[in-house]
DNA sequence: TTTGATTATGTAAGCGCTTACAGTATCATT
DNA sequence: AATGATACTGTAAGCGCTTACATAATCAAA
């Protein structure tokens, strides 16, 4: 079934066909009607994939994220997919986990299959320092990057100023007396460094102690939180405040510290990231910080729907995270 | 850049180069080195739009659920992507929330965008009984639901069986002597209305009281879970025993208790479902029905790629959940 | 060398659409 | 009635690929 047959049917010829189907305004009423109802009769729909070859462009963005089961990473991609939608477009998800290998296979992927756009979410990591895979995807299609951040001619970036909450933890935490302070992270992702980054100003603009126990690196998730606190037994070293670079993994920290005899918030405050619901679900609730992904969505959106338009953008755009103060501290 | 000016670049023909393209190994070794050459040279990559045009295939797969950000659904969503990745499929996703008239949009676009196959993440509510927006979709383009059903010629599913679950979760805590046992829950999805009903077998067959009082209708959410409680303080019947037909209801009760005299589980035993990762958050952490999404979401790829690989599948399939018993009852 | 089989390459049509351009109605003005 | 402007419709080319079929090259066997 196709605009031929349609065409036919309506005794008309296909560029009519077209038109009414693009609601071109230079078509009789009576005509279009007659199309119309053929395209009903034959319950037809058109076909987008030729539409697409014909003009060249697939309303389809490709959004590539490490793991959509992360929640942080949920709430953009359920926020970006409504937002395009809303314009027209619809989104191909990719999850790529960590490695190099397989985000360089969906960006191709992504090419071959002609996305108008690629937003990428979060994870840029340190390790491969090359990120020539995505400069060169950048030649041939625009690209958003949302909390991460590279340099490039068509490369876009909206990030929360991750730096600056960590620094505001330690600022609050310093207030509260707190003068013993960890660090519990996992990966080496670019918001990761710039968290670690803004604690280490923060300890030192505060004249905190600072040595090789402060950062404690761990595995991601749950069990990361609880190794934290094992690390941290095994150390020895005295603590009053851990922050950590996620929410699962203060989670995971909550839980281990009911193993031992440490009261939170009395004798050691915990302070997560993400603001995630799961800071709701702990007991005493989560402190955290919200970094407004939402609004991060959103805004990478916009910059690359204006970018489609030819319109003029700023290449890099700043949100600015909240702590959110709960029961934890 | 096309298979034209590649084939220019090369000296051969445009036959010659999409032999190359797709690997066909009717191409002498000579001719195919210089046509790889060429590509990679101009830096050309397939377009594979054409390509979908020309074979009638688009190698891209619908996704539809309610809301990624729900980690139950992520989790489907995330393995039905990797596993149709590794098949050579990339996905659509779109969040449709509960409204039909959206629902039916986005199955309109995805026809248009000749998507192969689609895949429907939970959601089937009673309220419209009307799924003919389904049956018509059914009839141009294979479809598999996941946990839910409805008959039909090219639609496929497979369901875990809740009902079975919480007829199992009511058998044990009759075990445990438990006698006044509330069910708790929100919306009237397919699966939803499973639950309730191997709830009331449960309840039945064991003999144990059952009126008005014992079914609680509440919002989605942590939300829901605090009215709950509220509501049953209210009514002012006693119970022992709380299930929630979802972990973050669970918790949310797990959550308005503790402003109660009411200590889990001495008092009252919480059992949730789906087992996402909030179960282990709680404290104490949360028993939970292990719905085993991950096997549907694998189960139902390889049902929709067998059909499209035009082999023989059952039209549906079950998978037995398994409730994981943890602190809180 | 000729032959026939086999392998390699090219030609051209077709996938279903958009759109520039041309052509035909329609109609108010002169 | 002739004219031009305006509104509507049709023709045909082109988007970048695949693939049936035709043709050309290669080579072993007779």
């Amino acid at each position: 079934m196709n605009i031929y047959e349609i065409a036919k049917r309506a005794g008309v010829s296909i560029a009519t066909v077209s038109r009414v189907i693009n609601n071109n305004p230079n078509v009789r009423e009576e005509t279009r009607a007659k199309v119309e109802a053929a395209i009903r009769e034959a319950n037809y729909t058109v076909n987008d994939i030729a539409r697409s070859l014909a003009v060249n462009t697939t309303h389809t963005i490709g959004v590539m994220t490490s793991d959509v089961r992360d929640s942080y990473y949920a709430n953009a991609i359920y926020t970006i997919e409504q937002e395009f939608r809303n314009r027209g477009y619809n989104v191909i998800l990719c999850n790529t986990g960590r490695e190099l290998g397989k985000k360089k296979k969906y960006l191709k992927v992504l090419l071959e299959k002609k996305v108008d756009g690629i937003i990428l979410v979060g994870s840029i990591f340190k390790e491969p320092t090359d990120n020539s895979h995505i400069i060169d995807t950048s030649k041939k299609v625009p690209i958003v990057m949302l909390n991460s951040h590279i340099e490039g001619n068509n490369i876009y970036s909206i990030v929360c100023d991750d730096a600056r909450a960590t620094f505001n933890i330690v600022e609050y935490l310093h207030k509260k007396g707190h003068r013993h302070i960890r660090y519990i992270y996992d990966v080496d992702s670019f918001s990761g460094l710039a968290k670690i980054e803004g604690f280490k100003e923060g300890m030192s603009y505060f004249k905190l102690p600072i040595d090789k126990n402060t950062l404690v690196r761990v595995e991601s998730g749950l069990e990361g939180g609880m190794e934290a606190v094992r690390k941290l037994g095994e150390q020895g070293s005295s603590y009053t405040a851990l922050v950590a670079s996620e929410d699962l993994i203060a989670a995971g920290i909550m839980k281990a510290l009911r193993t031992t005899e440490k009261k939170i918030p009395q004798d050691v405050s915990v302070i997560g990231f993400n603001n995630s619901n799961i800071s709701l679900c702990t007991y005493p609730e989560l402190s955290s910080v919200d970094n407004k992904v939402e609004d991060m969505a959103r805004g990478a959106v916009k910059t690359l729907y204006d970018v489609l338009q030819s319109q003029d953008v700023d290449s890099k755009k700043v949100v600015v995270p909240e702590l959110i103060l709960r029961g934890s501290c």
